[in-house]
RNA sequence: GCCCCCGUGGCGGAACGGCAGACGCUACGGACUUAAAAUCCGUUGACUUAACGGUCGUGCGGGUUCGAUUCCCGCCGGGGGCACCA
């Protein structure tokens, strides 16, 4: 071993912590420094400690945030613990110890591995999701959410108490369905009349109409809706978290049952959520997954009357985003779950209805999805008439249609929808073309009806449309849409695919609400001044088995008296993303116990400069995180519409590459037992045996995991960190070969030779103050540039070649100039920090070098005397010439011309055309 | 099915439209060593040639260009996301 790597990284890592070196500069104390908020996505603090994608993100930052400092800008970076959540509650109760234990030593262990790493984090702003100093504040977050409201006019959240003036002041009215408008004056209240009844003033309600308004109105709310229960976890779980109709943890079967849950009003941010997008630097296709995942369409709502309704008309309101193609709804397809299908359906029709209904209830939506290989459905006996043409239609149900999207119904279309297609061919219903692919030509014949044939679902133009017939689809979507308008059956809107959030948990180990239930089970929040609530030490955190969350067994908590009232608390639990959902403000002004963050600390820090973390948030935290950003800057709390201004996702690293045979079973084999065999690989022994390469994810079923310790130990963090930043690009998944480590650790073994010496001989490197010679000052000045260059765009890979390639220069040198060694310290410290802070205290330097400034070039000096120019024949390399740096490009030509391997290509051909790119190339064209 | 990304030596990967394979690993040869490890030096895309050299070569087929790994069109293969969303 030439240098001790445990001894200087131990060091220099105690000298760091102690000298606090990487302590970020207070706003007020930091003059006129740029600042830059490096951010990584803090871990779970897990049990089985750092896995090796960890540090893959965390020094990119790191390094990143290293160089920044020495480019003189003031740095923010920081890191903390995401410790709520399920793996800590479900270790607790198989282990019978308290989460809050487990949680203290996996995060210690958590620590200790990152702090092995050498990174760069200001450990005086570390948080804690679990710490009541930290959660009093992700709870008063959610009583803001609680006490907002989403004003449709301003489309933004303002406080519940605005809302009350603005009803009380007759400036808002209240559509039957409980939405909220502009007062249009008395006469238009029927212009945003809803199916009974029409607008009304907030005076004409009643205290309880009053009270249930503006409970509905909330951010944060209360609703009854069908949930994924699962009862052998004792919680509710996401859509995210049922695979198959089982839990993702455990494996245990889940089932859809109506529960009064907690929602968060996600969907009123969905258009800011997606136009915002346009303005952040984040990957383009992860921009794309969160438009996708709200889900924008932009449609009609059409409203069918039922044929012999007789008394009371009464309507079927689909959406629908091809109004043109109304004329072509040949049935229509109401949910299983439409509150109108009771009433509607024939007595005739009844048994199999029920039927229907019953085979569908007991399916969660996953199980639904996966049974839509076959069209299932059932005709209500009803009719109802397309307003278009005031044909009967029948109405059928089919689990095809969900309650969730739109309003339950749908009028199919069968010529021109694959699904409604599907189901025309298996219960024999018409089928009628609408639109043409072509223009139709004026006088000829229209298209005949295709008889059982599906058109096709792209835009065209419109046919058997008397209304808007010859229309390209755009404008036939506009055309039917207003005309229909004006008679009051159909209106423009906007669907999306994005659900409100379901916010609470019947969990024990997460941040309790700040909220107490009355008698009726109506909430109020407690006061601010009452945070934090703590979580109850309770001995008995196991799940009860029924939707009762293991918080109501705390029962000296449970129950308050207030104002000579009952109340009981919420004792349902916040999910795990609600601390994750504003950690990063948190980061700026961790121990302030009077405000989440101090305002001017805000303004100075936000918005996150870089943000690197791993694509499976990519929806998830990502989203939440946005949307509680976006109502804390409606409310004036932070000064930024958007966290996270760049954010790239590091790529998977991957299991070692393995090796199996072809044949059934497979058999593992190594690599040398295996040689390339035209397009694939093939045995050695046996070259008629097919083997296939693949690599895995890591997993520890599979036993490829690597563990960051050994690594460290073995090898020391500098050629850890340097191994995993060589692998490739920061975004590309790439698999971990531990056979590669051994190049990081000989290029720092040589750096160590090159510019310490070699204590195992007794040699010294010479480090003389001289100038360095051209060629090598050359090599000098291009590293600066590249290894700026590079650490900027965030490619660590070439970045290292480059000063590999510098260090190898060097290598052999019988005395090394001091400009160049220290140089190299300096561009070597973002990457290796610990190495490059040895051989600057071994320079003469007494204090670290974290914060000196990094290396200027000089453009000159990238410029050696000569230059070598490739010479081209009709763009064949073939030949050569050196010639002065500042020759000129007629001695260039000429010398190009006259080289001896260029004439024998040119002679005795006509030079058609000469092509000169500056310092790069000559091409003659000849023929 | 739809959308996005990617195909370069034995491997990981480099290359503003301008010398393809930087840099690292592996393998092979050599030096040092009693020996091994470590270290150092050299070779390492394929075919061809005694050699100088030549030909081919960035998944496949075409196009644009003096010149294409890079830009365009069409395939094939791999990965990821979404998926009865009306």
């Amino acid at each position: 071993m030439a240098y001790n790597f445990t001894a200087i990284e131990k060091k220099w890592q105690s000298y760091w912590l102690e000298n606090k070196t990487f302590a970020a500069i207070e706003p007020a104390e930091a003059g006129n420094m740029p600042k830059a908020y490096v951010l990584d996505m803090f871990p779970y603090p897990s049990g089985a400690g750092l896995h090796v994608g960890h540090p893959e993100g965390y020094t990119a930052t790191d390094i990143y945030s290293r160089y920044l400092r020495m480019k003189g800008v003031n740095v923010l970076h920081p890191m903390g613990w995401d410790a709520f959540g399920l793996p800590a509650e479900q270790f607790a109760i198989k282990e019978n110890v308290h989460p809050n234990l487990t949680t203290k030593k996996n995060i210690g262990n958590f620590r200790r591995q990152i702090q092995m790493l050498g990174l760069s984090y200001d450990w005086d702003r570390e948080v804690d999701t679990t710490d009541p100093g930290y959660y009093r504040w992700t709870q008063w977050i959610f009583l803001q959410l609680f006490n907002s409201y989403f004003n449709p006019i301003e489309k933004k959240a303002m406080p519940i108490a605005h809302l009350l003036q603005e009803l009380a002041n007759d400036n808002f009215v209240v559509a039957p369905d409980g939405s909220i408008h502009l007062n249009p004056t008395t006469e238009g209240m029927e212009a945003i009349a809803g199916q009974r009844g029409i607008a009304r003033l907030w005076r004409e309600l009643g205290p309880e109409e009053q009270r249930e308004l503006l409970d509905g109105q909330r951010l944060a709310y209360m609703d009854e809706i069908a949930v994924n229960w699962c009862p052998g976890l004792g919680t509710v779980l996401s859509n995210e978290e049922v695979i198959d109709g089982k839990s993702e943890v455990g494996g245990f079967a889940v089932e859809r049952r109506p529960m009064r849950q907690w929602m968060l009003r996600i969907t009123s941010y969905a258009d800011r959520l997606i136009e915002d997008l346009a303005g952040l630097q984040w990957p383009e296709s992860l921009k794309e997954m969160q438009r996708n995942w709200i889900g924008r369409s932009v449609g009609a709502e059409v409203d069918f009357d039922l044929a012999n309704a007789g008394d009371e008309s009464e309507a079927i309101t689909v959406f629908t985003t091809r109004p043109d193609t109304l004329y072509g709804a040949t049935y229509m397809v109401l949910s299983p779950e439409h509150p109108l299908v009771d009433r509607i359906t024939t007595d005739a029709q009844k048994p199999s209805v029920a039927q229907y209904r019953a085979q569908i209830a007991g399916k969660s939506d996953r199980e639904r999805l996966a049974d839509a290989k076959e069209k299932t459905g059932v005709f209500t006996g009803a009719f109802a008439i397309n307003p278009v043409n005031d044909e009967p239609i029948p109405v059928w149900i089919a689990d095809y249609v969900l309650m969730g999207y739109g309003t339950g119904a749908i009028m199919a279309v069968p010529a021109h929808d694959e699904r409604d297609f599907e189901f025309a061919i298996k219960f024999q219903l018409p089928i009628r073309q609408v639109v043409s692919p072509n223009p139709i030509v004026k006088g000829a014949p229209a298209n005949p009806l295709t008889p059982l044939g599906r058109a096709s679902a792209e835009p065209g133009y419109a046919i058997n449309s008397p209304m808007i017939d010859g229309l390209p689809t755009e404008e036939a979507k506009e055309r039917i849409t207003a005309e229909l308008a004006v008679e009051g059956v159909a209106n423009k809107c906007v669907k999306y695919k994005l659900r409100d959030w379901l916010f609470s948990r019947q969990r024990y180990w997460g941040e309790p609400f700040p909220i107490l239930l009355d008698d009726n089970g109506n909430a109020h929040a407690i006061d601010e001044s009452e945070l934090p609530l703590k979580l109850p030490e309770i001995s008995d955190f196991k799940p009860t088995g029924t939707p009762q969350p293991p918080l109501s067994k705390a029962t000296d908590w449970l129950n308050v008296a207030r104002d000579d009232k009952t109340f009981t608390r919420e004792t349902n639990t916040m999910p795990q993303w609600a601390g994750s959902c504003w950690y990063y403000l948190r980061y700026i002004d961790p121990k302030n116990s009077k405000r989440f963050v101090d305002p001017v600390k805000e303004r100075y820090w936000m918005p996150v400069d870089l943000y690197v973390g791993g694509v499976e948030h990519a929806v998830l935290h990502l989203l939440y995180a946005r949307f509680w950003h976006k109502v804390l800057f409606d409310l004036g709390h932070v000064s930024t519409p958007e966290p996270f201004n760049k954010l790239v996702n590091q790529g998977l690293i991957l299991g070692e590459m393995e090796y199996h045979t072809a044949q059934e079973p497979p058999v593992k084999v190594t690599e040398d037992q295996v040689e390339r065999k035209g397009e694939t690989f093939a045995l050695k022994s046996d070259p008629s045996v097919r083997v296939k390469a693949e690599c895995f994810k890591m997993s520890k079923s599979r036993g490829n995991v690597v563990n960051p310790d050994e690594i460290v130990r073995d090898y020391g963090a500098d050629t850890f960190r340097l191994y995993e930043m060589y692998l490739g690009p920061l975004e590309a998944s790439k698999p971990w070969n531990t056979r590669d480590i051994v190049g990081m650790m000989r290029f720092l073994n040589a750096v160590w030779r090159n510019f310490v010496g070699d204590e195992e001989s007794n040699k010294v490197a010479r480090v003389e103050v001289m100038p360095v010679p051209e060629g090598l000052e050359k090599q000098m000045h291009r590293t600066i540039k590249k290894v700026a260059e590079d650490i900027e765009g965030l490619r660590f890979n070439t970045a290292i070649a480059e000063l590999i390639k510098l260090n190898n220069e060097v290598t052999g040198l019988l005395a090394i100039p001091r400009e160049l060694a220290e140089n190299f310290a300096l561009m070597l410290a973002p990457f290796a920090p610990h190495i490059a802070e040895e051989l600057w205290s071994h320079l003469g330097h007494t204090k670290t070098l974290a914060r000196r400034p990094w290396p200027t070039f000089d453009p000159a000096k990238l410029q050696a005397s000569t230059m070598e120019i490739p010479v081209q024949v009709n763009g064949k390399l073939r030949g050569r010439i050196t010639v002065a740096a500042d020759a000129a490009e007629e001695a260039i030509l000429a010398a190009a011309g006259a080289d001896p391997a260029v004439k024998q290509w040119t002679d005795g051909k006509t030079v058609r055309k000469t092509l000169y790119v500056p310092q790069k190339l000559v091409n003659f064209v000849v023929g």
